[in-house]
DNA sequence: AGCACGCCGACT
DNA sequence: GTCGGCGTGCTC
């Protein structure tokens, strides 16, 4: 007699623990429980209850030793076999547990967690075993049933200790059940309660209560933002009366507006026609592939894409397109749905859970075919899947920096395997990557080598700073720069300069005794933020108010450096004081759809000068915009990163791209302290083919990725001894391997050594950079080395071909 | 994670 | 003697 078994993935297991269990399946949910559905079921000593996915139904002979599923959450599969597939897939490759993945591919209106209840015991009568307490929580469950621990807590002190008591003895019962997740689309605001009760404060709590006093209302991040108070001190003067707090919902992304569906007949260059059809071949063969669409800036992707998705379209099959930045979304969204109309899915991070529950839906009805988004947008929901495009796929955005650290460019081959459709990646300047995969023949490759129109490139000045300096130019604006400006401002024109730094100075030292700002927190110099006048860590947050002297040695004149967005944008308001600067960064990007709203009143004119960091203007066309400038073009170059050439090569490129695409010609500015740096002049003359000759061969020498793959190994904890000894650990468990039972592998580990940034929010890290080659026992090696460390206190990172070196 | 087991020192 | 601290091992 066979019986029915489930495989099962845990929610919240994790490291060793996070794999397949097995549970039988009682008569009553034979029918309920398929692959796919979420389940209820008892896990450890305690048979605790746990929230797990069905991945595989069998049958099995022998199920006494078996636990059983207490009940199925989902009435029919929120996971599709392929979805299951790639979350196994994820959680082998990416060193993410099984639910890791889950979570990120279902739209968080999906998720459960659990949630505590408790109702009275009708069976306990004697209130005498009660203390007062207890008494008083008692009567108040005995009002109503399933209330929530959430719910209790607010009106009793000390509840859980309460309620675990009275558990004990009998007078309450405990359940826990699936909740709907709620979503992250409110934000706690505060507020200055209208008749403050005079209460004693401290000297920070007065502080906070007078800034109160004159804003009225703000979100409680924005508070902390601009007087670094902590939580505590808030929620202290929310205790005290002084302050209340409320939830606002955030502003759902403006709906995009036009409907009207125009599909009037794109007309194709010659060139750009050649690679349509070419990618149109592949894309119906009926065998999954990946091509490259590489074409200078201004050549005329899109339109290409627009022809490819009629195509797919028409044959009844699903698209994804992605962009790497949601700034860039409006713009995507406007060119697909002006010809799609509500065909057209969006999905980033900056919509709300019902929206993202709307387009997941509407995908899922097939009432919509097209869906464009960010990273995340990968994980579309398409049962027929026809075409995935990634625009600007060099950018590092499509790889997740936090668990799971999946890239979308993986996720897309695997997708397009699976359904035999196309990946089409599409760059100005590919990744060395892309580009050597497609010059070898796995990838096909499509070239435009012509701007559209014959648009002529926009004349390029390239202004070394430190001959700058040597003539007395002390400031961060070159004079050629400030000239340019102030003719782009007399003849009504408008401007953008891009460096990426956030706020005003990025290192704070005493001239006299050598002190310098550094977090109490984290090995990093604090940045100075005019805004708020404080000294920031852009590491952990952590904050305090700019000092009048210097802390050590009491010297007046403290030595400001490194500037940032803030003090670019101050020097530019000293320069043209009657021009209208917009800062576009993290910091002045608070709110949901200040990007989009703020870009849109540059596009309307409201502004001369938009002042920011690279990602937000790299790929943006404003037809007015004549002038762009870089600041700091060469900061790249001198990091430690292998991919510094790379990453200035595609900043310059792209920007010298964008200057001159409209009607006149347009200039761009390159300022650096590195000018006969050749992969700027070769940048200028939009050589990609000739960077990339040179750099290849470069990688080839010096060994790294396409010529291997890259694994980050890191270790955290709250010393730095079992950090250290975690890390050395590791690196002797995988010396032995590579010399006895894994010596097939060929290995060059960098390391171990502390990380570039030893020390983030107390935290020490030590690191191990791995080159290898990404192989399933390559994997299975790790994660055995990985086991070695049985430090509880230690957090083992490890990070597939990473973006962030830590 | 979170629960139980087991081994040690402190205390009624 | 026993209570409880935490180091260790295991979870279908």
């Amino acid at each position: 007699m066979s019986d029915t078994v489930v495989s099962v993935a845990l929610d919240k297991a994790i490291g060793t623990y996070d794999k397949l269990y097995s549970y039988a399946v009682t008569k009553d949910l034979l029918n309920s429980a398929k692959p796919g559905c979420r389940v209820f079921v008892p896990f450890g000593r305690g048979n605790r209850k746990r929230i797990g996915m069905i991945f595989s139904v069998s049958s099995q002979n022998d199920v006494a030793e078996l636990k059983s599923i207490i009940s199925v959450i989902d009435e029919k599969p929120v996971l599709n076999t392929e979805m299951l597939k790639l979350s196994a897939w994820m959680h082998d490759n990416v060193f993410c547990t099984y639910f890791d993945a889950i979570n990120t591919m279902l739209p968080i209106g999906l998720r459960f967690k659990l949630a505590d209840f408790y109702n009275v015991n009708p069976e306990f009568s004697d209130i005498s075993l009660l203390n007062r307490d207890e008494a008083d929580v008692f009567s108040f469950l005995k009002q109503s049933s399933m209330i929530s621990e959430e719910k209790i807590d607010k009106h009793f002190k000390n509840s859980a200790d309460i309620l675990l008591s009275l558990t004990d003895k009998g007078a309450v019962i405990h359940s826990v059940t699936p909740k709907r997740q709620l979503g992250d689309f409110t934000r706690r605001y505060v507020r200055i309660v209208s008749e403050p009760q005079s209460v004693k404060l401290t000297p920070r709590q007065s502080e906070i209560a007078d800034t109160m006093q004159a804003i009225g209302e703000v979100s409680i991040k924005e508070l902390q933002y601009f007087t670094g108070a902590s939580v505590g001190v808030i929620n202290a003067l929310i205790e005290k009366g002084v302050l209340e707090s409320f939830e606002k919902q955030e502003f759902r992304m403006p709906r995009r507006t036009e409907n009207t569906k125009n599909v009037s007949d794109i007309r194709l260059s010659a060139e750009q026609e050649k690679a349509f059809e070419g990618l149109k071949e592949r894309l119906l063969s009926g065998v999954g592939s990946t091509a490259l669409l590489y074409g200078v800036t201004g050549s005329g992707k899109t339109q290409v894409f627009l022809k490819l998705c009629d195509e797919t379209v028409k044959s009844g099959r699903g698209v994804i397109i992605m962009v790497p930045e949601i700034a860039l979304t409006p713009q995507m969204i406007n060119t697909f749905s002006s010809r799609y109309g509500s065909a057209v899915a969006v999905f980033h991070s900056a919509m709300s859970l019902g929206q993202r529950m709307d387009e997941y839906r509407r995908i899922l009805t097939g009432k919509a075919s097209i869906a464009i988004g960010t990273r995340s947008a990968v994980f579309a929901p398409f049962d027929n899947l026809g075409l995935i495009v990634i625009d600007e796929e060099q950018e590092h955005t499509y790889k997740s920096e936090k668990s799971p650290r999946y890239n979308a460019k993986d996720i897309a081959v695997l997708r397009t395997k699976y359904h035999k459709g196309l990946l089409c990646l599409s760059s100005a300047t590919p990744s060395l990557e892309s580009y050597s995969r497609a010059v070898s023949g796995k990838y096909g490759l499509y070239k435009l080598n012509y701007r559209y129109n014959n648009l002529s490139l926009p004349d390029v000045e390239i202004v070394n700073m430190k001959e700058e300096l040597a003539e007395g130019n002390t400031s961060n604006i070159s004079r050629k720069l400030a000239f340019l400006i102030g003719e782009q401002l007399n003849c009504g024109k408008q401007s953008i300069i891009l460096l990426n730094r956030r706020g005003h100075n990025t290192y704070v030292s005493c001239p006299e005794c050598g002190f310098v700002a550094t977090c109490d927190n984290c090995s990093i110099s604090l940045t100075y933020h005019s805004a708020n006048k404080r000294l920031m860590c852009h590491y952990c947050g952590h904050s305090v108010p700019i000092y009048d002297k210097c802390p050590e040695c009491g010297c007046k004149y403290l030595s400001f450096s490194g500037a940032g967005t803030q003090r670019i944008t101050e020097e530019l308001n000293a320069l043209f004081p009657q021009a209208r600067i917009l800062r576009l960064d993290a910091d002045s990007t608070m709110t949901r759809n200040s990007y989009s709203v703020n870009l849109g009143d540059f596009s309307d004119g409201k502004y001369d000068i938009m002042v920011g960091t690279q990602m937000v203007a790299k790929g943006l066309d404003f037809p007015n915009v004549s002038l762009v400038g870089v600041i700091g073009a060469d900061r790249a170059l001198c990091g430690d990163d292998y991919r510094g050439f790379e990453r200035t090569f595609d900043l310059i490129t792209q920007v010298v791209g964008r200057a001159g695409r409209a009607d006149g010609k347009g200039i761009a500015v390159i300022q650096t302290s590195d000018s006969d740096n050749h992969i700027i002049e070769l940048a200028r003359e939009q050589n990609y083919e000739k960077f990339y000759e040179e750099e290849i061969i470069d990688r080839q020498i010096k060994i790294f990725p396409p010529y291997c793959d890259l694994c980050l190994v890191w270790s955290q904890a709250l010393t730095n001894d079992s950090a250290k000894s975690a890390i050395i650990n590791i690196f002797g468990k995988i010396k032995d391997y590579i010399s006895s039972e894994y010596s097939d592998l060929h290995l060059i580990i960098l390391g171990p050594s502390c990380a570039y940034v030893p020390k983030v929010g107390n935290k020490y890290r030590y690191r191990m950079l791995i080159k290898c080659k990404n192989s399933q026992r390559f994997r299975e090696m790790i994660k055995k080395a990985i086991k070695a460390v049985n430090d509880r206190d230690v957090y083992i990172g490890v990070d597939i071909n990473p973006e962030n070196m830590i």
